[in-house]
RNA sequence: GGGCGUUUAGCUCAGUUGGCUAGAGCGCCGCCCUUACAAGGCGGAAGUCGAGGGUUCGAGUCCCCCAACGCCCACCA
């Protein structure tokens, strides 16, 4: 018995009903296709404190839509989901509870703390696999994994170790980038540099021989406390004679040396510059050559060190302005200047870095890089669209070595003993117990690592490396990897080396690079900051989740950024409810339903069958080549067209006009069944609910739409009768419409076709279709009072009179000349120029001929029309 | 200082081997409550494809140059 369908669509009561179905009917795990090639797309990990916004949204759509066409293909297809353990933004959570609290991680100590992010993630955590379902994400949660569990730790201890042993790991004194507000270490990649308004300051430093002063420029004067040299280009003519000499360092009363180094910019300030080898990373190189002093002046805190003299103890920007003061009143200022430039954030949290010498863990990154830009260079791995993999070289190939400690609790903590006794480094997989040297006195490193550390590992650390587990061996390397440009840098490329170097395989065949979601009114990316996010989980709620991926993936071009507002997911829904009525309709009204899951395409499906057939094996052809290429918007910008402005508007109107007891009933039945049976399937990747829930209503049988098999139609020929009674239909509505004539006067048309009499069943199509009594008959004799219209092997005469005022047809049929002149004018001035002849293919002046006749004779049928007209 | 992207209808954008009269959604105008859908149907108006130059029989599409806007990278202290 039919489920009576409501006639308008409603999403929420639908896609909240489905999504378990899927879930629990193990639809979403790779082994509904045992035999099925494999294809695995791993999933950019979200942070486990995420909330699903618009970006996720719109990740998240492309890989399904992605997965489930390739499950329907037959493939074995595995989402993988999963979460990142998000070491600074967890940790910022849970720090800020205990401070709500009133206490601090370290009056609770580091075990502890730990207990309390597990407790707050197993709580609070991962909600957003929970919008991840209401976005119908078909991904295979029997899978599902988090960079901080037990096994992706493993692998994280697995990789560090070996690392060590090959001698790519290893800690060092270095300037780092240190944010003072996290009070951790950072990569210079989450440092984000903005220019700013700042001052160039001039500083006098005096000769120790009494003879005259040399003028160092700095944008940080508070960094003179730890000065111990100066610098200047040794083919400086100004300064070459300074170098070997020394200076007095104002304030600090410290005799420090002129030294001469290439790296020095004579057009910059002074052409002199002060060295601080302990804060500033050229200055630590220029030290490094020079053999200069570090002196630590600034402290974790970003305040004055003890080493800072009367400054110790002040914030660093309170000590810019007292040191400047203090320089002024000894006369030592020469001058100070507005200088805009470039000055380095936390990407968290948007604190000032502080450049620090520190001692850290970093990766030496060189030897990963030549596998990881051979893979893209060979083809091996591509990028979509490809012009990313410049910025991937690019990137490539300037590499610094890779900070991947952190001072932090939430991580993994790296896998370094230290002996007290002995001073031994210990890096193992296992945590000793003793040290060669006999000592039990270890200490493991208090740092953890980077979040990214293990997340470079997760397509293969997800499918359980360093096991060799079947998962591992079936998938791995992964076919797809979609993900946005903003994370190239932090993660694909990381991805891309530790691949290589761990499992000898580029982790991706594809790696699909999408735009950001923006703001269509402002034209900003959406961001909670800006205000003016929309919220996908809110769309969802007003839209459905069909709406919202529907509106992202027809507005996302390959590598540019998305406009989204509300009119977009609001159009989708139209969508949906017109496809919803549109099945609704063939259900309920013309008794279509148990439509085969498989085949049943009709042999011989009448001239309309074959039309709309031969439209949909067209269609579904490039559908697939669009697809396969990753063009979404484009698929679904055609298959929109297709199903709305041919399926429905024409296809489903000629099935309307066969009578249930007509003998072409059931074969049309047939037809229409299989139409929109293959349109649900090829929809059904963009909007799985309502295609789901569809097919419950249409299709026979008890396989869900989600594993159904992707549409292969056979080849039909289209009858040329189709164009012309489209062309012709649609010149009569013109004609009604232009001259205000109402539907319910049935216009008469005489029509008349080339060689033989046409067959009923198009007369009968024009009749509905145009609102006409159309006679298939003989050209009328040339009285006066008829217009006529043209479409291919058939013309059609009306009779104007009583039917509208004749001299209102006047100026339609002038326009039309017109139009037609141009168009002729056009035509032969082409064909005229005898290069076009030359060297044009032969079809296309082919071509162009026919067309030309073809105008000719029309423009002299509408002249002779106007003529009669008067 | 390098590199990249964008510029097409009132708005937001498609337009990938150069080839009929450049498309879509929304908006706008007219008619229609036709029993799938008024969240709809039918019809319509609207674009010197940022400026200039070049290649070509033919350029929105390829090349050069310019302009505006946006983004990324860069240790000018």
């Amino acid at each position: 018995m039919k489920a009576v369908m409501n006639p308008t669509y409603n999403p929420a009561e639908v896609e909240s009903r489905w999504y378990p179905i899927w879930e629990n009917s193990g639809s979403f795990r790779p082994e509904v296709n045992p035999d099925g090639e494999p294809y695995c797309i791993v999933i950019p990990p979200p942070n486990v404190t995420g909330v699903l916004h618009m970006g996720h949204a719109l990740d998240h759509a492309i890989q399904d839509v992605i997965i489930r066409r390739k499950r329907m293909q037959g493939f074995a297809a595995l989402w993988l989901p999963g979460m990142d353990h998000a070491g600074i933004a967890t940790q910022n959570v849970v720090e800020r509870e205990l401070r709500n609290e009133g206490i601090s991680r370290h009056d609770i100590g580091r075990e502890a703390f730990v207990g309390r992010v597990w407790a707050w993630k197993s709580k609070s955590g991962g909600s957003i696999t929970q919008q991840m379902r209401k976005l119908g994400d078909s991904t295979d949660w029997s899978r599902e994994r988090f960079t901080f569990d037990e096994g992706l730790s493993a692998a994280v201890r697995k990789v560090f170790v070996t690392l060590y042993d090959e001698g790519l790991m290893y800690r060092a004194n270095r300037i780092i980038n240190w944010c003072p507000t996290d009070h951790t270490a950072l990569s210079e990649i989450e440092v984000e540099h903005e220019d700013e308004a700042g001052e160039l300051t001039y500083i006098r430093y005096p000769f120790t021989d009494g003879d005259g002063y040399i003028t160092v420029a700095t944008t940080r004067p508070e960094t003179m406390l730890g000065d111990t040299g100066v610098a200047v280009h040794p083919d400086d003519d100004r300064y070459r004679a300074a170098i070997g000499r020394t200076v007095m360092l104002p304030l600090m009363n410290r005799e420090i040396p002129v030294v001469g180094d290439d790296e020095v910019e004579p057009d910059f300030g002074t052409g002199a510059v002060k060295v601080t080898p302990a804060h500033d990373p050229l200055d630590f190189d220029i030290g490094k050559r020079h053999n200069l002093e570090s002196i630590v002046v600034i402290n974790t805190k970003a305040q004055i060190t003890a080493e800072g003299g009367e400054f110790a103890g002040m914030d660093r920007f309170e000590a810019r302005a007292a040191v400047q003061a203090r320089l002024a009143g000894i006369d030592a200022i020469e001058k100070i200047e507005e200088h805009r430039h470039s000055v380095g954030h936390c990407s968290r949290c948007d604190s000032v870095i502080e450049p620090l010498l520190s001692l850290q863990w970093f990766v030496d990154v060189q030897p990963l890089v030549g596998p990881a830009i051979d893979a893209v260079k060979s083809g091996r791995t591509r990028f979509i669209p490809k012009r990313w993999e410049k910025n991937y070289f690019h990137w490539m190939e300037n590499l610094q070595d890779w900070c991947v400690s952190r001072q932090l609790w939430w991580g993994h903590r790296i896998p370094a003993w230290y002996c007290d006794a002995c001073g031994e480094t210990i890096v193992s997989i296992e945590d000793p117990t003793v040290c060669a040297c006999g000592s039990n006195d270890l200490r493991q490193d208090e740092d953890v690592l980077d979040t990214w550390f293990s997340s470079a590992l997760w397509p293969f650390s997800t499918l359980g490396w360093p096991e060799e587990t079947e998962d591992l061996a079936k998938f791995y390397p992964t076919a797809t990897l979609v993900t946005g440009f903003d994370i190239i840098f932090f993660w694909v490329a990381r991805m891309m080396k530790m691949g290589l170097h761990f499992t000898d395989d580029a982790p991706f065949t594809d790696i699909v690079i999408h735009g950001m979601v923006r703001d269509a009114a402002s034209g900003r990316k959406m961001s909670k900051s800006s205000g003016n996010a929309l919220d996908p989980l809110e769309l969802i709620d007003e839209y459905g989740a069909d709406s919202v991926r529907l509106a992202l993936i027809q507005s996302a071009a390959p590598g540019h950024d998305i406009p989204l507002n509300t009119d977009w997911v609001d159009a989708s829904r139209r969508f949906g409810n017109k496809l919803w009525n549109a099945i609704r309709f063939a259900v309920e009204f013309m008794d279509v339903d148990g439509v085969p899951v498989d085949g049943g395409y009709p042999a011989q499906p009448g001239p309309e069958g074959a039309w709309v057939l031969s439209r949909l094996s067209d269609v579904t052809t490039e559908v697939d080549r669009l697809l396969d290429e990753y063009r979404l918007s484009d698929a679904y910008g055609l298959l929109y067209n297709f199903a709305w402005s041919e399926v429905f508007d024409w296809y489903l109107e000629m099935a309307k006009t066969i009578s249930k007891d007509d003998d072409r009933a059931p074969i049309m039945r047939q037809t229409l069944g299989v139409v929109l049976r293959d349109v649900l399937k090829l929809f059904h990747p963009a909007i799985p609910f309502v295609t789901e829930e569809l097919w419950s209503h249409l299709a026979d049988g008890p396989e869900l739409l989600v594993t159904a098999s992707w549409p292969d139609i056979p080849e039909y020929s289209s009858p040329e009768h189709v164009d012309s009674l489209q062309e012709l239909v649609t010149q009569i509505r013109q004609f009604r419409s232009q001259h205000q004539i109402s539907r319910k006067i049935e216009i008469p048309v005489t029509i008349v076709s080339g060689d033989d009499p046409l067959p009923d069943w198009w007369l009968a199509q024009i009749a509905t279709l145009a609102d006409c009594s159309p006679f298939n008959g003989a050209r009328p004799g040339a009285e006066t009072g008829q217009t006529r219209m043209f479409a291919p092997g058939v013309e059609a005469f009306i009779s104007l009179e009583g039917l509208i005022d004749v001299d209102a047809e006047r100026p339609r049929i002038q326009k039309v000349i017109a139009e037609l002149d141009a168009s002729i004018g056009r035509s032969r001035g082409k064909l005229s120029n005898p290069s076009f002849r030359d060297r044009a293919p032969a079809e296309v002046v082919a071509q162009e001929e026919a067309r030309l006749a073809e105008v000719e004779a029309e423009l002299a049928e509408q002249n002779r029309l106007l003529e009669e007209l008067g």
